[in-house]
DNA sequence: CCCCAGATTGTCT
DNA sequence: GACAATCTGGGGA
């Protein structure tokens, strides 16, 4: 359908801080078509991992894992870790190792096609995590590490068909032991398929 | 080869 | 809120 709603790479040359908040900020959407089959969600937590972060998985240098991350943006980097997988999308020139993981989204369509992959009790346990929504998409390593989101094929990111002002808040990113305190992490407050709330700074 | 840490999740208290 | 489960990639011997 609409192609032209696709996020171009243009979108994602630029600094992943500003990606991350303009996806949140604009309800940008990801959507996924196999099997004749379409999923999609509005983005409502995105995370930054710049060059020279030392949270960045790239941040030792190029592996057989972070190699998507050193190509050109707008591809998606796919990772495993802890049996679950995680989705980001490449920001920045090629050459320059930084993305924006996708933490949650809103479903907006397709549903019924998430719950077969990921059967939950509670709606939005669905798509709330990293981990629950590449399970309710259907993204894992092999299929999409690499893959070229701005084709508008299997797998990509839209605008919203009416734009969007969502208000942004911003916190410390989830999970990680290495740069805790950087503001990097951008969601909507009053979603409540937002994955948890920020760790609170303590002793 | 062996060891270890990890951008998580689900379950139990 | 805390913690174990479970396995892959990366680094050191």
């Amino acid at each position: 359908m609409p192609a032209d709603d696709v996020l171009p790479r243009t979108f994602y040359h630029r600094d992943p801080a500003l990606v991350a908040r303009a996806l949140v900020e604009g309800g940008m959407l990801l959507v996924a078509e196999t099997d004749g089959c379409r999923v999609a969600g509005r983005i409502v937590e995105a995370e930054a991992y710049l060059t020279g972060d030392p949270a960045c998985h790239a941040y030792r240098g190029r592996t057989l894992r972070n190699e998507a991350m050193f190509g050109p943006p707008g591809h998606a980097y796919v990772y495993s870790i802890h049996q679950v997988f995680c989705f980001n999308i490449v920001t920045e020139a090629e050459g320059l190792a930084s993305a924006v993981l996708i933490r949650a989204v809103e479903p907006v369509a397709g549903v019924e096609r998430m719950r077969e992959r990921r059967p939950v009790v509670v709606a939005h346990d669905l798509t709330r995590g990293p981990g629950k929504l590449c399970q309710a998409y259907g993204i894992d390593r092999a299929s999409f590490n690499g893959w070229d989101l701005t084709a508008g094929e299997r797998l990509w990111l839209a605008a919203p068909t009416v734009a969007q002002q969502i208000t942004v808040a911003v916190s410390p990113r989830i999970g990680i032991s290495a740069g805790q305190e950087l503001p990097l992490r951008f969601y909507d407050p009053d979603c409540r398929f937002v994955s948890r709330a920020p760790r609170l700074p303590g002793p």
